[in-house]
DNA sequence: TGAGTGATTGACT
DNA sequence: GTCAATCACTCAT
């Protein structure tokens, strides 16, 4: 596997960014683990925050890729995503599930009394086990920061549907995960 | 300035 | 299965 994903274009890039290690050294301790489930938000995608253009909130999005964009909803979520793309464009991958790899006690410590299975088996849920708000908003995984992606397991089948959770561009099949992998979200 | 919505989760019926 | 939690943002007065 290369040294480093593919971010070319966020359609592109979340397949690829399925097996990749999300390594966080934050000062509670390290956690990490491989990422099994993303969606793709393109530029022109009306689901994306980045449609209605450039705004503080969106402004990672249109930055360089191989930075995080982290935002916060419904009032009490963090989500995590990795911009990719030309810078200007405005896409971005979101990690929606992870498979926990290292840093478990932390994670079940962050996270309360849930079973392991359901420790990063969600966007909100993984951003609380990784220990990730929006005072990472804007980091890199790639300079070498607190954030790291390293190459981890290569998928044996990739499963392509529909995102979750969204009530616009819903046709759109640009949700990506392992096939089989108890960490997915939902099938 | 106010109503509506949201890339969700967990508790409850 | 339904629904509340609770804040940032968008869009309509």
């Amino acid at each position: 596997m290369k040294p480093r994903p593919d971010l070319g274009y966020a359609l592109d890039a979340a397949p690829a960014l399925l097996g990749w290690l999300l390594i966080h050294q934050s000062p509670d301790g390290l956690t990490a683990g491989y990422i099994v489930e993303t969606e793709a938000y393109m530029a022109s995608d009306a689901a994306s925050h980045s449609y209605r253009g450039k705004t503080p909130r969106t402004e990672v999005m249109f930055g360089p890729a191989g930075h995080l964009y982290v935002y916060f909803t419904y009032g009490m979520h963090y989500c995590v995503n990795i911009v990719t793309g030309p810078a200007g464009r405005g896409e971005a991958v979101l990690i929606r599930a992870l498979e926990p790899f290292k840093g478990l006690e932390l994670m079940r410590h962050r996270r309360g009394n849930v079973p392991d299975v359901q420790l990063t088996s969600g966007p909100a849920k993984l951003t609380k086990a990784m220990g990730i708000n929006k005072t990472h908003n804007g980091a890199s995984v790639l300079s070498g920061g607190s954030f790291r992606l390293l190459p981890g397991i290569k998928p044996a089948d990739i499963v392509q549907t529909t995102r979750i959770g969204i009530s616009r561009e819903t046709t759109k099949p640009w949700r990506f995960y392992i096939a089989g992998n108890p960490y997915v979200s939902r099938l």
